[in-house]
DNA sequence: TAAATAGTGTCTTTAAGACATTATCGC
DNA sequence: GCGATAATGTCTTAAAGACACTATTTA
């Protein structure tokens, strides 16, 4: 306390009981660089916990719907949107921010790497290498989305919006390699992706670089939250008549 | 507005700003009765939406953990405690409560049915028969909490809790198709748990009932969060090295 | 013995890991 | 031609659906 009980906030309401102090927006904005899963975080220039890492986050507002203001913050910090959004989880213990009760609702947010642009109010880490300690409990933070997206990998195509729109089946494959912190065969690799139904060959090829040139994909549709993975679904035995 | 306008609530934080005028947490709390899955509901009694059914939630207080305060909820509705809590979402849209800015973290709760005792100010419906409709947006987060039960269903041992003891194959299969709402060859349902290495035979087995008696199953362990399906792991191929 | 329910065995399809081989580029 | 990279083909293992058949109880 001492120090920190300068910037303590309360709130009641107007039926006299506590209310939450405030409600912060937290994304944890996560993209591929130089093969590696990287994360955005900003500088704490205000108090509490002025010079530690944090979450691009902000305050929230009754006006504006949570995702809003998750992108809106995010936005402010990079220039862009986000490819993918998604609500992760609410981090509301008891002292969790010195300055009271203010609970947080996480979001996990994708950023296109081609569109990125450096900004002084945010650094890139690998996610396997913060600047310890992070501010407020926002390393369990970051620990959650980073198990979200690499849980989510191979079950949704998630993270096939994070490429551009033609691509070659190793970039693909590499792009996959980066989130998961997992090697993948490349012929198994390929047949997966092309089996899905996701992807199509344009028929066109890269050219200039060394090595025999790769066919270039595009994708059949944009739609979200499709499955890669399918598994056979029972033919005999079906839906449970209501 | 009109009638609601004089429940509405408000809050500011010692700051000047708006804060939420407080903070639910509603839990989703699901059994299998009668062979299908259920959903617990509470009769609102007091403004706003009174006559609605609604989940048995409450307000959030400061110096409570968020699982704390669904769990107490919980417990003063139904007698008993969640076999499995996990939380689900945030809702927190503008205008989801007439009474102002009030989010709602909800919860997934798993009751034992053996333990369950009627309660008078709760009643158990179908999942997929509710009562149209719902208080605010709870006819939303029901159905988001169903569908994270049935997407664990066979990626952890989440159901697994709500058997008694000592079960048998039979029983399990019928929990998990009254969960998921889909029907389980019993032969290849007995393949895959055995397979699991979650449970092991007693050797007794059910004594009393026509057809032949089936085998008694315990669990090898109660540990939360296995995972039943399990999918080859690459060989050759691994880890990437940082 | 008949009806009912539990349990075993096995055939088949297919997802997916491993890896040898071939193709096509720049230099 | 040579090194580099992409693409194809195929062998193998194992997960899991389908289903015939056997076993053991009550009435």
């Amino acid at each position: 306390m001492g120090a920190e009980d300068s910037i303590e906030v309360t709130a009641r309401n107007s039926a006299g009981f506590d209310s939450p102090a405030a409600m912060t927006a937290d994304p944890v904005v996560l993209a591929p660089l130089h093969g590696r899963l990287h994360v955005l975080l900003t500088l704490r220039d205000t108090p509490p916990q002025v010079g530690r890492w944090a979450l691009p986050g902000g305050f929230m507002n009754p006006e504006e719907r949570p995702e809003e203001t998750a992108q809106r913050k995010l936005t402010e910090k990079t220039g862009v949107g986000a490819v993918y959004l998604e609500q992760l989880q609410t981090y509301a213990e008891p002292g969790r921010d010195p300055r009271g009760w203010i609970p947080s609702i996480a979001y996990l947010a994708l950023i296109d790497a081609a569109v990125l642009r450096d900004s002084a109010a945010a650094r890139w880490f690998p996610v396997d290498e913060l600047p310890a300690p992070l501010a407020f409990d926002h390393e369990r933070i970051v620990a959650d989305g980073v198990e979200r997206l690499r849980g989510k990998l191979w079950y949704s195509n998630i993270a096939l919006g994070l490429l551009p729109e033609k691509f070659t089946m190793p970039q693909a494959r590499r792009l996959f390699e980066a989130i998961s912190g997992v090697l993948y065969e490349a012929s198994n690799f390929r047949r997966e992706l092309e089996q899905s139904g996701l992807v199509r060959s344009t028929g066109e090829r890269v050219k200039g670089v060394p090595g025999r040139p790769a066919t270039l994909y595009e994708f059949v549709s944009r739609q979200p939250a499709w499955s890669l993975r399918r598994s056979r679904t029972p033919a005999m035995l079906g839906e449970r008549s209501a």
